[in-house]
DNA sequence: TCACACAAGTGTTACGTATAACGTCCGCTG
DNA sequence: CAGCGGACGTTATACGTAACACTTGTGTGA
């Protein structure tokens, strides 16, 4: 306590415990059984937390060579989605003793900085959303262990990826629509390139494609609750006859569509029937409650966690995508 | 590259540039103007950018005692109010070469376990909503220097605060229901402890208490749509004459209140005036679009950077509370 | 002509930790 | 009683960076 104001290292632990400073990291690295005794090892801890001791990380990442913390890059954190997916992920990380850093693309569109330069911290892994497109170039750029969320299994990056199964999810909501009688859909897409979303409109069109009578016309936005208001808006207006079914990309597009339904005078799902994906608390925040697919987002990120923890072991992830299920509410129903 | 596999350093750079490590250290650190020629200079970066050289963060935080990285701690992200707090910070760091990791303390109440450990990085400071109070235990531990976000000015904890002026939110709404005509209040409190919240109780009842013929009943209900849901009809079903105005903590108490207030059959705002707090998505997503107070989120976590900056330089931190406004929507109404 | 400033670098060190390699004492065995 | 191994430590070192102190060569004013 010489210094007065810096913070205690390992040596002064060990000065107050009269031991070498080796001796203490032994003993607060948990390896010191059989090597210092009982009674030292219990004053090296009383003194360790007598002064409030706290290891510095720096050094010890220095020393280590890693940092046992991971970097989880994501769309900006504007529904409990992503927040869900840390949570999974972080619980997976704690158990393994990693630490997880969250790296929210900033919201705006505009492209990333350098999230490595950002997040600051010295990193063993990335778990990336491929929402989180812009910031992918500067992933790339370093040689760290990825993962990534929802991505094209052969996409360029050499990189292990873990899916939900959303191809499944859309075809059950196709399946729930056209056994409700729907023969006329209109496609509400996220505005956002990224895999998860093609593989909506693929799934869909290729599901309609098989059933004769069937038509599909397709209207993008951006995803707000604003943006898909005025999307749909000017879908509704369009000539031509109306669609009755409404199938959306997630459910804050769905939202949005709820408002720009209602002044158009029509009701859901008397007049569409309108469908999301995700279940947010959102979608029962509605009325009426809204028939959407549910994605476990937590088991999803436990799922990133455990498959970055493959890589950094050697060994291979796990195979195969998580599954969805439909949950039916109130805002489908047949057409009038 | 003797290594192969691993990451190059500073000494590489060196060796291909022809140079001294020290030399490599002054040009990437922007401190050679007069050190170092300028065709070395550009030599040395050449090489750089030749090898991919990353700096080792770890060895550069060890050795300058600082990682211009700070911790901001808040509850479960599961609105988007923090994830904007969290892009203001953000910016503002990114501003001043600094990068902000989040912490989300986890979503079952259960008390969090050391930040510190978890986030894994080592820190500059820490920035902490109160509503994130289970983890302050483990903060007061620490001797970072520390701003809390939303938290009681006179607080035991000797640090900088920055608030939102809550207290001004609530008596814009009350005002607005008073004038409307409104004289019997349904408070719909959040059930987490917490300054932000006591000073919403605290405001509305000194209010009403300065008004004649007015009362006021309270209930309590944890932050979710579920939560508020159940109290909200619990409320409802209560002996006595209805209120007409009900006062809802924050803009996702105010969805769940709406739930219950269909499945009494009623209307919002015909039979009941509802308002919220935050002005979130959510408040223009449901029907009718919710009066609430509006909050800068973003500007919240700007200032609570600035705050962080200051204290770490010295400086004092700004003085005075964030300022809210009333947006008046459709969920509010003369009673009838 | 000589001291001296100045450009253009280099050598060395310390930051705090974890661990490999090395000592020392003691009791015990053959 | 030599020697040997376990218990209980210690000493020394490296991780990669930034910065201080120092060196060398060159022009320059007195």
């Amino acid at each position: 306590m010489a210094r007065g104001s810096t913070r205690p290292t390992s040596r002064d632990v060990a000065q107050a415990a009269g031991v070498s400073q080796a001796a203490v990291s032994l003993v607060l690295g948990d390896k010191w059984r059989g090597r210092v005794s009982e009674p030292t090892a219990q004053r090296v801890r009383e003194a360790a937390s007598e002064l409030g001791y706290r290891p510095n990380l720096a050094a010890r990442n220095l020393r280590l060579g890693r940092t046992r913390t991971v970097l989880l890059v994501v769309p900006a954190l504007t529904t409990e989605f992503f927040a869900e997916v840390y949570t999974g992920a972080a619980r997976v990380a704690a158990a393994h003793g990693f630490g997880v850093v969250l790296y929210p693309s900033p919201e705006g569109v505009g492209p990333a900085r350098d999230p490595f330069a950002s997040a600051q911290a010295a990193l063993d892994g990335v778990i990336a959303s491929s929402m989180a497109a812009d910031a992918l170039t500067a992933i790339r750029g370093d040689q760290l262990p990825l993962v990534m969320l929802d991505s094209d299994p052969d996409g360029s990056l050499g990189a292990a990826t873990v899916n939900l199964d959303i191809a499944d999810g859309i075809r059950q909501v196709t399946e729930h629509l056209l056994s409700l009688g729907h023969r006329s859909f209109l496609h509400l897409a996220a505005d956002v390139p990224s895999w998860t979303f093609d593989v909506r409109a693929r799934e869909l069109a290729a599901r309609l494609a098989d059933v004769p009578g069937t038509d599909l016309r397709t209207v993008h936005a951006p995803i707000s609750i604003e943006g898909a208001l005025t999307a749909t808006e000017a879908a509704l207006a369009a000539p031509g006859p109306r669609p009755t079914a409404l199938v959306c990309d997630d459910d804050k597009l769905a939202a949005g569509a709820y408002k720009a339904i209602r002044r158009a005078g029509l009701r859901v799902p008397d007049d569409l029937s309108v469908t999301g994906l995700d279940d947010l608390g959102l979608a029962t925040a509605i009325d009426p409650e809204l028939t959407t697919v549910r994605l476990d987002a937590e088991a999803f990120g436990e799922r990133g966690m455990r498959a970055l923890l493959a890589v950094l072991e050697g060994r291979p992830p796990e195979e195969g995508d998580l599954p969805v299920s439909l949950v039916v509410r109130g805002s489908t129903a047949p057409p009038r």
